[in-house]
DNA sequence: ACTATTTTTTAGTATAGCCTAAATTAATAT
DNA sequence: ATATTAATTTAGGCTATACTAAAAAATAGT
C-alpha cells in the first residue's frame, strides 16, 4: 500500500508512537488523548500538539477530538521500537545478568539507538530469540510477530498445568515478588487448588515448591499449556 | 576539590565537551571557538551559546574572546563519556563482529546511555578491558587512565620492532585502508627501510608481509617497542 | 432537550539548540 | 599606532517539546 520509504521519527515521537500501539492493543476503539497524557505523562496540550504531528508523518490517523488510529506505518513503526526494546532486553539479562526488573528503563533507552546493522548483529549474537525475558514476543525484522497460545494462570484447571510464558503488570515491584517466589518465565507449574471465595490459588512451581497467590496475582500471569 | 555532585548533562552538552576535552588534549592552550566550531560542525554562534551553558555547569572555565579551559569537573565527565564510547567499541568489535572502522557512529550514540549499571556489568562483560579497538586506553570508573608508552612510527629506527597500539587519525578512510594492508592493532612489525626524502617506509608485518607506507600514513600510527 | 461536566484543543509562554546577520573585540600588518 | 582583518559574541529568529490558562467541543445527567 504505503509506496513511501517510512518517515523518520524523533526520540519523543516514537516514544508516543508507541505508547499509542500499546493503547491500541488493549480496547481496540481509537486511543484518547487522556489515555496517551496518562501514558506519557506528559500534559493533554502536549499530547494533542504531538497527536498533529504524527498525524502528518501519516503513523497515526488523527481526527480531533475524536482520538486515534495507528496507521499501518506507524504500526511497522512501532514494531521496529519494540523488537529493538525487546532484544536489548534479553541482552541485559542473558548476557549482562541484569535481572528481569531492572531491564525496563535502560532498554527505554538503548530502543532509540538507529543503527538496523547494530540490532541485526545484536539479533544474530543472540541467537535470533523469539521471546524477551517477559515472555513478550520479539517482532522480526519486518515487524511480524509469532505469538504462543496463552491463557490467564486463573483459566486453568485444578491439576492443570503448563508453563509461564508471560506477565501482563510488568511493574518493577510485581516481577520482584514474582522473582522471590520462584516463579520466572519458563517455571513449570500445576494447580494443585483453586479457592473460589476469593480467587486465590495453590500452585506447585517445578514440580518442588508449593505456593499461594491472591487473585491479583493469579490475574498477571499467563500460561502456555 | 569540588564537593557538588557533578551537573547532569544533555546529550548536546556532553558531546560539545568531548570535543574540548579532546581538542585540549592537543595543543595545551586553551580551546578556541572556531576550534569546536569545526570539530563540532556547528556555527561559531551556537558554540558561544554553548560556552556560556557549559560555564553557567562549571565543567568549563569561560572567559570571553579568550577560549576555554576544561575544569577538573568537566575532566570527570567528558572522561565518563570516553570510557563509555570505547567500552561499546570493544563490544561491537569483539561481540557483534564489527569492524574496527564501523563502530564510531554506533559508539558515539551508545555512549550516551546513562545507566551507571549498566556500564559495570559492560566493563566486567568485557573482561574488564584497558584499551578500545583502536588502541586508545580506557579510563576506570574514577577517570583514571593507563596509557601504554607509544612513539609513532616514524621514531623507529631501521630494523627496530614494536606493536601496533594505537592510529592518531581514526577516520573511516583511514582505518579502511589499514585494514586492507594488514595493518591491524596489535600487528608486530619490523622497520626494514626509512626513505629520508620523503618520510617513507617499508615494514614488515607479523614477520610475512612487507609494505610500503607514506609519511602520511607513518606519522598515524604509534608503536609500542 | 438542555445544562453541567469532562475532554480536548487553541493560544500564548519557556527552554534547548541550532541558525544568519550585525556588532564588537582581538590580532596583524604596515 | 592605527588600520585592516580575523575571531568572537550578541541580537533576533526558527523548530521541537514541554507547560498553563482559556476556549471550544463532546458527553452525561436529569
Amino acid at each position: 500500500m504505503s509506496e513511501n520509504p517510512l518517515p523518520i521519527l524523533t526520540y519523543s515521537e516514537e516514544n508516543y508512537l508507541k505508547a499509542i500501539f500499546h493503547l491500541s492493543e488493549e480496547g481496540k476503539k481509537g486511543v484518547s488523548t487522556n489515555d496517551i497524557s496518562t501514558e506519557m505523562k506528559t500534559r493533554p496540550a502536549s499530547v494533542s500538539d504531538m497527536l498533529r504531528k504524527l498525524g502528518d508523518k501519516s503513523v497515526i490517523e488523527y481526527r480531533k477530538y475524536y482520538g486515534v488510529h495507528i496507521t499501518e506505518d506507524g504500526k511497522k513503526l512501532a514494531l521496529q521500537t519494540i523488537r529493538k526494546h525487546r532484544l536489548w532486553e534479553v541482552f541485559l539479562v542473558e548476557k549482562l545478568n541484569f535481572s528481569w526488573d531492572e531491564v525496563h528503563e535502560v532498554a527505554d533507552e538503548l530502543e532509540h539507538i538507529k543503527s538496523k546493522i547494530l540490532i541485526q548483529r545484536l539479533d544474530e549474537y543472540l541467537g535470533f530469540p523469539k521471546f524477551d525475558p517477559h515472555g513478550d514476543p520479539i517482532p522480526d525484522e519486518y515487524g511480524d510477530v509469532r505469538s504462543r497460545p496463552r491463557l490467564p494462570l486463573s483459566e486453568i484447571e485444578i491439576s492443570g498445568t503448563g508453563q509461564i510464558v508471560a506477565v501482563k503488570d510488568s511493574s518493577a515491584a510485581f516481577l520482584r515478588y514474582l522473582d522471590k517466589v520462584g516463579a520466572y518465565i519458563g517455571a513449570r507449574i500445576k494447580v494443585i487448588d483453586k479457592v473460589e471465595f476469593d480467587g486465590s490459588i495453590e500452585i506447585l512451581v517445578d514440580n518442588k515448591k508449593s505456593i499461594f497467590m491472591s487473585k491479583e496475582v493469579v490475574n498477571n500471569i499467563l500460561i502456555m499449556q
